[in-house]
DNA sequence: CTCCATTGGTACGATATCGCACTAAATAGT
DNA sequence: ACTATTTAGTGCGATATCGTACCAATGGAG
């Protein structure tokens, strides 16, 4: 292969990391100590998408194993940020409900991360962003696809 | 904040995170077991960028904690892949350097690693990710600046 | 109905990541 | 020169991530 071409796509590929590193650190710096970004990420999905999802539903939304999510929701339970109820269609299988408590941390972690957001808009347009996300989204369901 | 922008650069970010997880997993897949993107990723930076540089310029460049790259270079000199010198020039510091063993494991994941990137430019072209890298650069520069 | 492959979830162990505290060397201020 | 501050690296403990093995429920084939 073209040496240039492999560090283009180097290149991109590190770029994103290096971003998905920083904005998780930066996020993680306005959460209560002892949450993490998929914390939050899993009770915004709640929020955003839909509640009383299965376990695995969320799993596959955020790419992780489904043991990593097992993780996540335990440490949920334990801040009394969701329920875990059994599946009435499946006995496997369960389902996760957000709490009020779950709602209040959601709302209360949206206000101190807003500012965060404005300063980088300032910097950086809306509109460029916008103009970012459907490549993006196309590029993470490609790699999706490709995941054997 | 207006509710669609917040929506908006979560996406964003959110995007970045998936695809950054997704390449990861692709690539550590190829790697020889017990090895890491870290791993590839300081050889690679040694071979590329320079040889002998300090862990603390290396953790600079992946920003990563410093005892998160104390780490990785430990792992780097079991596997004889790097040595550590001291730094001639400052009696704190080290400094890391590539192994003619280090050189072949980067040449051999680099061959198993090109079909992977050829089969994605089959469905993303190249000239459309050559577009997208200085956008990306640029917000990954103004997010470590904004990093206090 | 019985068997068997598949599926959802968890237990456990290995290891990556990272914050905190510490040491030793370098540097700044006086 | 002397002291205080900063800087490079590490040791250690906490915890996030993930692979493997396992169990229980499901669903399909006969």
């Amino acid at each position: 292969m073209d040496n240039e071409t492999r560090t283009l796509f180097f290149a991109f590929f590190n770029e994103i990391g290096i971003i998905a590193q920083l904005s998780r650190t930066a996020l993680e710096a306005r959460l209560p100590k002892g949450l993490t970004l998929p914390h939050f990420s899993v009770v915004n999905h709640l929020i955003r998408v839909k509640n009383g999802q299965t376990p695995l539903a969320l799993a596959k939304a955020f790419q992780v194993p489904k043991t990593t999510m097992t993780h996540t929701l335990n440490g949920l339970v334990e801040h009394g940020f969701v329920e875990i109820r059994p599946n009435p269609e499946d006995g496997r299988s369960k389902t996760v409900w957000l709490t009020e408590t779950g709602r209040r941390f959601r709302d209360a972690a949206i206000k101190s991360i807003d500012p965060d957001i404005d300063a980088f808009r300032a910097q950086y347009p809306e509109d460029r962003i916008r103009d970012l996300v459907p490549s993006l989204s196309e590029i993470r369901a490609l790699l999706d696809a490709n995941r054997d």
